[in-house]
Order: structure tokens, then C-alpha cells, then sequence
RNA sequence: GCCCAGAUGGCGGAACUGGUAGACGCGCUGGAUUCAAAAUCCAGUUCUGGCAACAGAGUGUGGGUUCGAUUCCCACUCUGGGUACCA
């Protein structure tokens, strides 16, 4: 083997560890650049070749961007909490920490064979004391502080106590919970501690809050919607319903607006932007109070289209309404309680993909229309939600879909309020309309007709004009173990911060399952076990999986601190990310989460920027190749796919390792998880388990990953990174194949041969390069440049490969070429790269050489092949100097022989001359 | 359902602001080298017809704008991803 990989990429890992090439400090002579992948999970699965994608391209224009002289921060860590390793611990009784700090190892190992500039010196881990230790102080900054309208950012909370002690809650315009009373300065000076307390959770940023989860009363466990399946737990295939639970929560919609308008000041593509902008969902509307007949309450309805007011017809509510109950008449209760029950084995998303079951139960009760003064039936259906808006809706079928087939569909009237619009065969959801049959409303188009029914509500005093975000307060506390715990404890059950400043560390517990009780985990260790323990007890929720992923991006910038969550000169040099590189998974949450604590931070003074991330990139997903099983519901016995359609089943991933060209490896199988141990097969006629397939996302979930690992033995990591990025640009999703990476093992090959003679010896001439050599190196300069400040990654390839083409070619191994050569391929085969920069005589390592300088005088040309079309269609090539006008150019193309053959009688009607572009002549 | 993205040869893809469609690589065909293989090199390779010159068709489908459309506009189909029924 002449180009022999391996020896030179051990060689040259060993060295750059030694010299500690990647290590970055602080340094103010130079301009900062910050590089930063999404953090991965290390999971038991390892790195599979969907993940170094990104870490490739950021590891790319990370070395690109220090051959320009910059300061690049380029760290790497891991988001060490998580799921799997809880599962792992719950199956097998091992401490999770030891499942995450084997997973890392390997992790590591791989990450360090495909040749990363990490700075390693800075490896974080979420799951460490060090690092959430700083997770739980960001945590007790939100508890302890609100978000203040009028100042339009977070201020501390001892603010708001003084504002409460001089004059109460009257003024104070903060967002809180919808049920705070409203107090004067006298009465909270008469609240006791306690009551205190209970108030100021309300304001509070983090504070508790009743909210609906996943129960599954079989296993005795909240599901994430992951582990959830057909309603049926993925474990087990047990039944899930929903429930109410008293959970920590982080006033993230405070910040909905900010979190609006930031979308201007960053570099992210229009999609993720426009995702980020839909989730946030903001809506301007009205909420209209309707009173109900017969009965002293009322339901509160929120309208985006208050001028449809007069075609409101029923009005129908959640089935987690408040007033359920209170409305159903005696002999409606039955079946609204039975309807209610049914809705909370569904989730969210069944009741939200099943759109053409329309259902709704009639509650008995009538409400007052506010205008007409009309009694109109109040229903309960599960299109409404009771997230959004009020969680109850008036319902105008004659310009909503989903109302007017609620309608058709419970025989319920559809008044129509538009002139001269059809209603009786789908609903008028278009704007342009007139109303009419609406009163004063009569004649006026629909812009004018919501301003004026908001003027005629708020007069009559039955609602107001109302701003609506879909944002909700985010969840933040879990039913688990592996999480970061909280700083908290409770006494009469009112929570309370500690105020030490020391990390609450997680306590070893006998099992690492809810208690018989249902309580978290957590509940089970005794007070010794806590580091930490105060009150009655401690918090038993730990934090969510995006805590630690929040503000790690700061932690890179100063990991070892243990008395700032980073040091303020650190977090002033190096500043925002510039560029983040990421899967488009995380649009909405990670993403949007990240944005939230930066805000916080900012408002508090804590850092001097609001917006974490400038330059975001998503990578594509790769895609692979996925095997299912088929569990018949409610036993543990599979189909073989072909009679899969006889049964009722639950389809299941199945690890594609236990699969064999669709067969499955029964053997294997059952030994997967405790759970299949005992597994019943239906084979088919061959005998065979054969399993069900499909192309999707590659995941550790989907159990369909596979590792670089073997590609690395086989070809070599330069080898890998470059056929990575030749296949095909970083934000598509692509196919995993690997059938193409000997071409680019083959040009790594031909590039070694034109520096080395037959012998293997390193053969280099010393002398002048001719301007032809000169202009393919130039060109490709000039290529390269241009494609990596586009981050088009992939071209870049095609680019280096043509130089080595017309190089070999020219059979040019001239020092000069070479050596800018081999600077323009490091970023993408640092390894081989720095073995023939050493082997020219460089002393340094050519991570710290110049990114060479274009020179145009090199590309220019004497001529021009101008394609010559007529009416469009391209017919030949035609060959002329540069500088000719217009009028010369015609001249020549006229006067040329073969122009005749395409002309019609020797004429035509236009000629059209952009110049070293095209000639096109319309006939 | 809703939101976002995508569709170009046998395959991955290129064509950056409307200007030669198919760069680069894989695969395939033929040849050179070799006892043979690997490796390497040379030639060809969108489809149809033709020995060729050349002609016709062609960027998911149907329309449109333009001298000229893979690129812009309208309608649709299919595929992938996300999802918390946007009242």
C-alpha cells in the first residue's frame, strides 16, 4: 500500500495531541470565531455516520476559519442525561452514571479517530456536579425573579415584594397565573409567610403549576409521547391515560414577544425561522364573555374573527373545560362523563390527526349569544383544546370548516353572514367577504367589521381585545431519575429555594422506578442520602432533558469555573456562537429554549448579548434503512409482516443487528429485552420471521444506525470526512450509502502518487510553475473560497478533485503548487495533509499555516466560448476574444458559416448579446 | 389536519443573481497493463433514431411569464421530517 492511511493517521493524532495543537485560550491579539455543534446524547448505540456529518462540516470551517487567522473556539461535550441510560439502570439495576460513562468512552474513541480540532480540555458533561451544579443556579434565578411588562425584561423578585409592600398588586403589570387574587399593600403586609409564598409562586418565572401528562397506571410511570404508541405504552402495550400533575413550569411565554421579534437579528434559514414564528403563534383576536342561561356562570371564548359574531351559532368546549360538570344537565351527565373519560385515554396528537372523526356530546345547557340575546346550545368536542386560547370556542360554521361539519354533523344551524356567499356546501373561510345579517356590523368588510365588534364588545363590556400566543409555559420538571435535581424543598408542601450555594447532588436510590405510590423516583432516598436535605422533604422531579442543553454553548467558554457559571471577561471575549450546526429537530424546542435562558441572562446582567446563536445551520438527516416487528395488541406474540394484516397489531422498531435481509434472529431477539424473553412468533410458510421495512430518519430510537467505525478501518478518516461532505449539500437529508467512498478513497490515492514516484519516495520539483499551473491552482482558490463562505461543502470536494486531475494531468509536483495545494485540502484531510506539508520541510503544524491569497491574473482569459443559440436551443460554440463590444460580436456571429444553417432566408428578428455569457438569436 | 422541506441520468449529486442541463464521483461498457487478480491508466456513457454528421425529446405533473426557465409565478401529485386541532 503506497498512501498508507493508517500510519499516517496515527502519527498524526499522537503528535497533535502532544503539541496540543487544538488547545485555544483567550487570545486578544487575534479575532474570535465560536464553532459549535449540537450537543450529542451518548448513547449505548454509539456515534452512527448521521452524526459526524455535522461535527465534519463545523470541524471544516473551523479550520478553515483559523488558516484565516482566526481565534476559533471549537469545543465538544455531552448532553449526559437522559432516557436510555434510565431504562438501562431500571433493567438492569446499574447506576446510570456507569451506563453514560461507558457510552462516553466509546463515544470518545470514536470522535477522536475521524481527526476533530476539538479543544478537549474543555469537555463538559451536563450529568456532572461541576457543570449542573450551575444548571440548578440558573434555575433559582428564574425562581427568583418575574418578568415585568413595563420594563419589558426580568427583574429581580425582591422588586416585585417591595412594589406588593407599598401598594400591593393593582399596578403590578407582570404575567402570572390566571387565578391571582388581587391585594392591597395593607393586606399583603397581613399575609403570614406561607400565603406570601403561594403569591409569589404566581409571578415567579419557575413555579408550579397543575398540567396534564402521560400516565400509564400499569407500569405506574408518566410516558414521554415517544414511549407511546397507538394509546398503548411501547413497553408492554399497556394502556395510557392522561392526568393532572402538580409540575414545575418556566414562564417562557413572557418572553413571546422578544422571542418573536430576535427572529430579525440572526442568521438561521427562513424555514427554522418560520417554524420558530408558527410555534410562538401569535394571533390577534378578542376574548368574548357568554353568559349562560339558567346559570350564574359564564364561558369565556377567545375569537380571531370577532366580526363573525353573529354567525356564532353553538358554542362548544374541551373536555378538560372547567365548567364540564357544572353544565351538564341530569340526563346529558352520563354521556358527557363517559365522552370526558374516553378523551383522556387519547392524547393530543390522536385527537389532532383524527380530524375526519368528528365527535361532540351535547351538555344540556344553553348559553346567551351577547348581542342577539338568543339561547345557543354549549357542546363538548375534542377538536377544541384546552391549551389553547380558553379551551372553549363559539363556533361559526358558516366561515370555519371544522365548525360547519361539526354542524352538518349534530344537525345544528348554520346562519350565514355573507353577502352573496354560498354556505350550504363548505364554510366561507376567505376574507374578501361583506357581512351581513349581522346588525351593525352590516355591510362592512371584514378588516373594518373586527374593529368595529371589538369597539362594540368592550363598550358593552362583554370581552376585550386580546393578543394570543400558542406558546405555553414550558413543562420543565420529569418523573425520573437521570435529571438534574432541583434546589428545592418544601415545607407544608410550599416549596422553598435553598440558599446554599452548593449543587443539590442526586441521591442513590434502591430502584430507579416511581415508589408504589407514583412518586418520582426520587422519593426514594431517605434523608441521609441527600447531600443536601431541608424542610419536609426534598423535590422528587428532576429537570428535563433541555435544561443542561440551554446554556452549555456559555459553559464551553470557562468549564472548569466553580464560582461563576462563567466568568464575565471569559463570556465578553468569545461572545455569541457564530456559527451553529445542527439537526432541524430541535427547530422548536432545544432551540427555542436556548433563546429563552439567553434573554433571562441578558436581562439580569449575567451576559451582554440576547441572542445565543448568529449563524445557524441544519444539517440534513441521513436516512436509514429501518425493520419492524408486529405485536398482536394485548398479547407478546408477533406476526411475520406478510399476515400482519389479519391481526390487530402494534408495529415495533426492531434493532436492524437482529435482522438479516428481513429475516429475523428470533435468538437475538428475545434476548433484546426482558420483555421479548418469552415472545411468541407467527412465522411464515418458509419458517421465517420476516420483518416489515422502511426508509426514515436514522436514530438511535428507530434502532436503524450504523457506525463509521468500520468505513475508518477500511478507507481511513480523511478518507470518510471528505466522502461525508461529497454526498450531496449538509442541509439536505440523504440516503446512507456507501458505494461511492472508494472514488474519494481513490483521489486521496492519486493526490499521494503526485507527490511520490513509483518507489514511494517523496518526490517534489523546486521549480517555477508555469501559468497554467499557476491558473488551476488559482481557480481552485478561488472555487474553494467562494464555496466554504457559502458553506457549500460538498462542491468543495468536486473542486479539489479537478485540481488533482488537470495537477496530474500537467504531471506538476512543483513545491509552490503543492504546498498551497495541501493548505486548501487540510480543513477537509487534515491527516494527509499535514504528512506531505511536514514532508516539504514545514517545521509548524499546517493547522497554523496561511490560507492562500487569490490572484486574479492567473484567471484571466484572452477568449470567450460563447455558446450561440437560436430561439433558445444552443446549436454551437463559438470562440471570441474578451474585449469585444456588442456590435463586434454580432458582426463576427453573423459573418460566421455556420450561423446561415439556422437561419430562415438569411434572417431573423432579434439577436440578443449578453456579454461572456450567451448569444441567442430568435428567428 | 397543520407547519417545514424536497423531487434533475442506472445511483449520489452540479448548474451561486433567469443564460451551454447533467460538473465531480459511483456504476456500467470496451480497451491497455498482468500468468491471473487487486491496483492503475485510456476511451465511451441522459434517452430515442443514426456508422456518423446530426435531429428530436428531456430537470415530479399541468399551465403561465420571458428572446431564453432546473431557477420566477399559479394549480396539482408524490416523498421525507416535525407536530401542541392556531378557533
Amino acid at each position: 500500500m503506497q498512501y498508507n492511511f493508517k500510519k499516517i493517521e496515527k502519527k498524526w493524532a499522537t503528535n497533535w495531541r502532544k503539541q496540543k495543537t487544538y488547545k485555544i485560550t483567550e487570545d486578544h491579539s487575534k479575532k474570535k470565531f465560536y464553532v459549535l455543534d449540537m450537543f450529542p446524547y451518548p448513547s449505548g448505540a454509539g456515534l452512527h455516520v448521521g452524526h459526524p456529518l455535522g461535527y465534519i462540516a463545523s470541524d471544516i470551517y473551523s479550520r478553515y476559519k483559523r488558516l484565516n487567522g482566526f481565534n476559533v473556539l471549537h469545543p465538544m461535550g455531552y448532553d449526559s442525561f437522559g432516557l436510555p441510560a434510565e431504562q438501562y439502570a431500571i433493567q438492569t439495576g446499574q447506576h446510570p452514571e456507569i451506563t453514560t460513562e461507558n457510552n462516553i468512552l466509546r463515544y470518545r474513541e470514536q470522535l477522536d479517530k475521524i481527526g476533530f480540532s476539538f479543544d478537549w480540555s474543555r469537555e463538559i458533561r451536563t450529568s456532572q456536579p461541576l457543570y449542573y451544579k450551575w444548571t440548578q443556579w440558573i434555575f433559582k434565578q428564574l425562581f427568583n425573579s418575574y418578568y415585568c411588562n413595563i420594563d419589558n425584561k426580568a427583574l429581580p423578585i425582591s422588586e416585585l415584594i417591595s412594589e406588593f409592600t407599598r401598594n400591593g398588586n393593582a399596578m403590578v403589570k407582570s404575567p402570572c397565573d390566571e387565578n391571582t387574587p388581587l391585594f392591597t399593600a395593607k393586606e399583603w403586609n397581613a399575609f403570614d409567610g406561607e400565603q406570601q409564598e403561594s403569591i409569589l409562586l404566581k409571578y415567579r418565572l419557575a413555579y408550579l403549576s397543575e398540567t396534564w401528562v402521560n400516565w400509564c397506571p400499569e407500569l405506574g410511570t408518566v410516558l414521554a409521547n415517544d414511549e407511546v404508541k397507538d394509546g398503548l405504552s411501547e413497553r408492554g402495550g399497556f394502556p395510557v391515560e392522561q392526568k393532572k400533575m402538580k409540575q414545575w413550569s418556566l414562564r417562557i411565554t413572557a418572553y413571546a414577544e422578544r422571542l418573536l421579534k430576535g427572529l430579525n437579528d440572526i442568521e438561521w434559514s427562513d424555514s427554522i425561522k418560520e417554524i420558530q414564528k408558527n410555534w410562538i403563534g401569535k394571533s390577534k383576536g378578542a376574548l368574548i364573555r357568554f353568559n349562560i342561561h339558567n346559570n350564574s356562570n359564564y364561558i369565556e371564548i377567545f375569537t380571531t374573527r370577532p366580526d363573525t359574531i353573529y354567525g356564532a351559532s353553538f358554542i362548544v368546549i374541551s373536555p378538560e373545560h372547567p365548567l364540564v360538570s357544572a353544565l351538564s344537565t341530569k340526563n346529558q351527565q352520563k354521556i358527557v362523563s363517559e365522552y370526558c373519560k374516553r378523551s383522556t385515554l387519547k392524547s393530543e396528537r390522536e385527537r389532532q390527526a383524527n380530524v375526519k372523526d368528528i365527535s361532540g356530546v351535547f351538555t344540556g345547557s344553553y348559553a346567551i349569544h351577547p348581542f342577539t340575546k338568543e339561547k345557543i346550545p354549549i357542546w363538548i368536542g375534542e377538536y377544541v383544546l384546552a391549551s389553547y386560547g380558553t379551551g372553549a370556542i363559539m363556533a361559526v360554521p358558516c366561515g370555519d370548516q371544522r365548525d360547519w361539519e361539526f354542524a352538518q354533523k349534530f344537525n345544528l344551524d348554520i346562519p350565514n353572514i355573507f353577502k352573496n356567499i354560498d354556505v350550504n356546501e363548505k364554510a366561507n373561510e376567505n376574507k374578501d367577504a361583506i357581512i351581513e345579517n349581522s346588525d351593525f356590523l352590516n355591510g362592512l368588510n371584514v378588516h373594518d367589521a373586527i374593529l368595529r365588534s371589538i369597539l362594540e364588545i368592550q363598550k358593552q363590556g362583554i370581552g376585550q381585545e386580546k393578543i394570543n400566543y400558542k406558546l405555553r409555559n414550558a413543562i420543565f420538571s420529569r418523573q425520573r431519575y437521570w435529571g438534574e435535581p432541583f434546589p428545592i424543598f418544601y415545607k407544608n408542601e410550599i416549596p422553598y429555594l435553598l440558599e446554599e450555594v452548593d449543587c443539590v447532588e442526586l441521591p442513590l436510590v434502591n430502584k430507579y422506578l416511581p415508589t408504589k405510590t407514583g412518586d418520582p423516583p426520587l422519593a426514594r432516598a431517605k434523608k441521609k442520602d441527600w447531600n443536601i436535605f431541608k424542610g419536609d422533604r426534598m423535590e422528587y422531579n428532576t429537570m428535563p432533558g433541555w435544561a443542561g442543553s440551554s446554556w452549555y454553548f456559555l459553559r464551553f467558554m470557562d468549564p472548569k469555573n466553580n464560582k461563576e457559571f462563567v466568568a464575565k471577561e471569559k463570556v465578553t471575549y468569545w461572545g455569541q456562537v457564530d456559527l451553529y450546526i445542527g439537526g432541524a429537530e430541535h427547530a422548536v424546542g432545544h432551540l427555542l429554549y436556548s433563546r429563552f435562558w439567553t434573554k433571562f441572562l441578558f436581562d439580569r446582567g449575567f451576559i451582554h448579548f440576547e441572542e445565543p446563536f448568529k449563524k445557524l445551520i441544519n444539517q440534513g438527516m441521513i436516512l436509514g434503512r429501518s425493520n419492524f416487528v408486529y405485536r398482536i395488541n394485548g398479547t407478546n406474540t408477533f406476526v411475520s409482516a406478510e399476515q400482519k394484516d389479519n391481526y390487530e397489531v402494534t408495529r415495533l422498531h426492531v434493532d436492524i443487528n437482529y435482522v438479516d435481509k428481513d429475516v429475523l434472529n428470533i435468538e437475538r431477539f428475545k434476548k433484546w429485552r426482558p420483555e421479548f424473553e418469552n415472545a411468541k412468533f407467527i412465522l411464515n410458510k418458509t419458517g421465517n420471521y420476516i420483518c416489515g421495512f422502511e426508509v426514515e430518519k436514522m436514530s438511535k430510537s428507530k434502532y436503524n444506525t450504523q457506525t463509521p467505525d468500520e468505513l475508518i478501518n477500511q478507507f481511513g478518516a480523511d478518507t470518510l470526512r471528505m466522502y461525508e461532505m461529497f454526498l450531496g449539500p449538509l442541509e439536505q437529508s440523504k440516503p446512507w450509502d456507501t458505494k461511492g467512498i472508494n472514488g474519494v478513497h481513490s483521489f486521496l490515492k492519486k493526490f499521494w502518487r503526485l507527490t511520490h514516484d513509483n518507489e514511494n519516495n517523496f518526490n517534489i520539483s523546486q521549480e517555477k510553475p508555469s501559468d497554467t499551473e499557476y491558473k488551476s491552482l488559482h481557480k481552485c482558490i478561488k472555487k474553494i473560497t467562494e464555496d466554504l463562505e457559502r458553506f457549500s461543502f460538498n462542491t468543495v470536494v468536486s473542486a479539489l478533485m479537478i485540481c488533482v486531475n488537470e495537477l496530474t494531468d500537467l504531471k506538476c509536483n512543483k513545491k509552490e503548487i503543492i504546498e498551497a495545494y495541501v493548505i486548501l485540502l487540510s480543513p477537509y484531510a487534515p491527516y494527509i495533509s499535514e504528512e506531505i506539508w511536514s514532508a516539504l520541510g514545514n517545521s509548524n503544524s499546517i493547522n497554523d499555516a496561511t490560507w492562500p491569497q487569490l490572484e486574479e491574473k492567473y484567471l484571466k482569459q484572452e477568449n470567450i466560448k460563447y455558446p450561440v443559440a437560436f430561439n433558445g436551443k444552443m446549436r454551437f460554440i463559438l470562440e471570441l476574444p474578451v474585449d469585444l463590444s456588442k456590435e463586434e460580436i454580432k458582426q463576427h456571429v453573423l459573418e460566421y458559416p455556420k450561423t446561415n444553417n439556422y437561419l430562415i432566408e438569411n434572417s431573423f428578428k432579434k439577436i440578443i448579446i449578453v456579454p461572456n455569457k450567451i448569444i441567442n438569436i430568435v428567428l
